[in-house]
DNA sequence: ACAGCTCATGTTATCGATACCATCAACAAA
DNA sequence: TTTGTTGATGGTATCGATAACATGAGCTGT
């Protein structure tokens, strides 16, 4: 007898336990409460009987070393702070939990190297799928996931190199849409807010549709219309002043990302400004304070629930063998036309 | 020779490949991994090497189960879509993952048997710690708790029957002594719009703080000053129409969560009232988005990220043996004075 | 020079469940 | 009656690491 250390106040319950007080053997206990459908009804009754009677709670970590299967996903995301990913959380774990698997969330702190290390982490902790917002990662960080050989979902973009399975919406199309939009409605002067660059994917990616459409129209590309700040309301005032200034003939401002074009708004309106009169706004993710600022603003509609739904169906349909190739969903965006533009 | 299955394409390097090629025993590498300062100088070079010649990511899931002890804390909250919990999560995560721990998260979905559920299904998963947003849980949450023995911090409110950390403010004293403000600045007929208050003690605790201010200060408690109405920018207009409509006399109202401030601001101004002239306003909660509105909103400062922050240390610190006893942590609110009473 | 120590390393049993195979009863088919 | 088949249950090795103890080399002091 090996005395490990037990901590002796708080007994705990083992399969062995319930078997005993079942009369059977521990593997017939396990086979009753995952497969009921493959033991005697009578037997059932009985086990069920044991387990609340001597409070069994199954350990999840010994199945998971025993069958090396894991049924927890790691999300990883730029930030936790960051609200608009609460939709795309919620989708996740409404799938994940709905099939009796878990979440583990960490965040990359809006950097290559803090990926990897998350990754390197949710590995070690084995588990069974990872969805990861970054669409940028450093060179070990997919070495290791192509070694594990773990299923990967990237949701934040559209990527020309998957990993494995993407489930997002193309950030460039969508930006590029929304410019071309304004351009449509007259506006020659259209500036452009961007959130921090390095690092971002996305933000890149949208940066790129803009200038884009700004070529395909004919406009200049003049960098001075172009600004790139950091999250926040404030940064939607700043964002007037500074291009205003600069730019005398401003006429529209589109804001990619976050609640940057509230603030503008309410820039605006303080200065007096008619929106979109005086200049037009436009917004990118549709912060249902959008629509009711006023007037409310044009935006882009990301489908944020059904991607971080989506994705989480996907990894499970690998892990359970269901679907075994990388796959695509590339899912609509919208523009909401409103009163800003 | 039991062969068990193995996906023969991905090589799973464990601890004894380290050894082997490092010509040493596991024991020796577990040793030279977590406690470097055990091993000689030599061999601690010679296990890193082979580690990364091999490839060796450590399994903490058998980690877990051979040392009994986990490093995964399980955070429970009403929803994940509030953005509110947004500052608590990262507050959480910092020091977790500073510490090498992780984050499970789960929903309750505002229900009382949902956090049940939750509960359970983490303590399968062999947390070592548990954060619960709500204070009220099923007695069978309480037992399964209590019998298990995890580490758990309560960090919704303040409570008479903590199960064991606290980590919080009292929602009673904040929604008191915004009300009092109130009241001090002359207001008379203070409406009072909660959120839903079934299964949430917060809400609860809120009106209870109202109607304390209430008669403290010898108003009448109006029951048609009270409005219960669903979180959202839309419930702030509506609690507008409704309250004015039934009290001609209204001349303030108090606006006990989310972004609901924000949405009456909106109004006010649609309808050209005067905010505080016409009527004054206070919030709840200090969304940045309650500085930049036009006037700014009064309101209650919440340290939602200290709650995170401290709750996780107190658990880590229950974890580690460094702690022992249930602790109150009564974190101080903060009213903000602005322009819109 | 030898008991007594310390420090580095190895050996073995163990955590709690599950995969795989063995077993055995009941029953159908020949 | 015998063989084959199906279905229910049990036995044993195993997942990959760690706790506890064992070992043995080098060192100290008297």
């Amino acid at each position: 007898m090996n005395g490990r250390q037990v901590s002796s106040s708080r007994a705990r319950v083992c399969i062995q336990d319930v078997a005993r007080h079942a009369g059977v053997s521990a593997m017939t206990v396990s086979r009753a409460l995952r497969q009921p459908e493959k033991v005697s009804e009578n037997l059932r009754r009985r086990v069920a009987e044991a387990v609340d009677r001597v409070g069994y709670l199954p350990n999840r970590i010994a199945a998971s070393l025993s069958s090396s299967r894991s049924n927890v996903v790691g999300l990883i995301l730029p930030s936790l702070r960051n609200s608009l990913f609460a939709d795309t959380i919620q989708g996740i774990s409404d799938v994940l939990h709905g099939a009796g698997h878990h979440l583990m969330i960490a965040d990359s702190g809006y950097g290559l190297a803090g990926e990897e290390a998350a990754i390197r982490a949710f590995l070690q902790q084995r588990v069974c799928g990872l969805l990861l917002h970054n669409t940028w990662h450093t060179d070990a960080a997919r070495r290791l996931i192509e070694r594990v050989g773990v299923p990967v979902a990237e949701i934040g973009d559209l990527t020309p190199e998957p990993i494995d399975i993407t489930v997002s919406y193309s950030n460039f199309e969508a930006a590029r849409t929304m410019t071309l939009l304004l351009a449509r409605r007259g506006y020659r002067h259209i500036g452009f807010v961007t959130l921090p660059l390095k690092d971002n994917a996305r933000s890149v990616e949208r940066q790129r549709g803009y200038l884009s459409a700004v070529a395909e129209c004919g406009l200049a590309a003049d960098p001075t219309l172009i600004l790139e700040l950091p999250s926040g309301i404030g940064s939607g005032a700043k964002a007037i002043d500074r291009l205003s200034e600069v730019n005398p003939g401003l006429d529209a401002i589109f804001f990619a990302g976050d609640v940057l074009a509230v603030g503008a708004i309410l820039e605006c309106r303080r200065r007096g400004w008619a929106v979109p009169g005086r200049i037009a706004i436009a917004s990118f993710d549709d912060v249902d304070l959008l629509s009711f600022t006023d007037p409310p603003v044009t935006t882009v509609r990301i489908p944020r629930y059904d991607i971080g739904r989506l994705s989480a169906e996907a990894i499970l349909d690998r892990v359970s063998g269901r679907a075994l190739k990388p796959v695509t969903f590339d899912l609509a965006f919208q523009i909401i036309e409103r009163g800003s533009a």
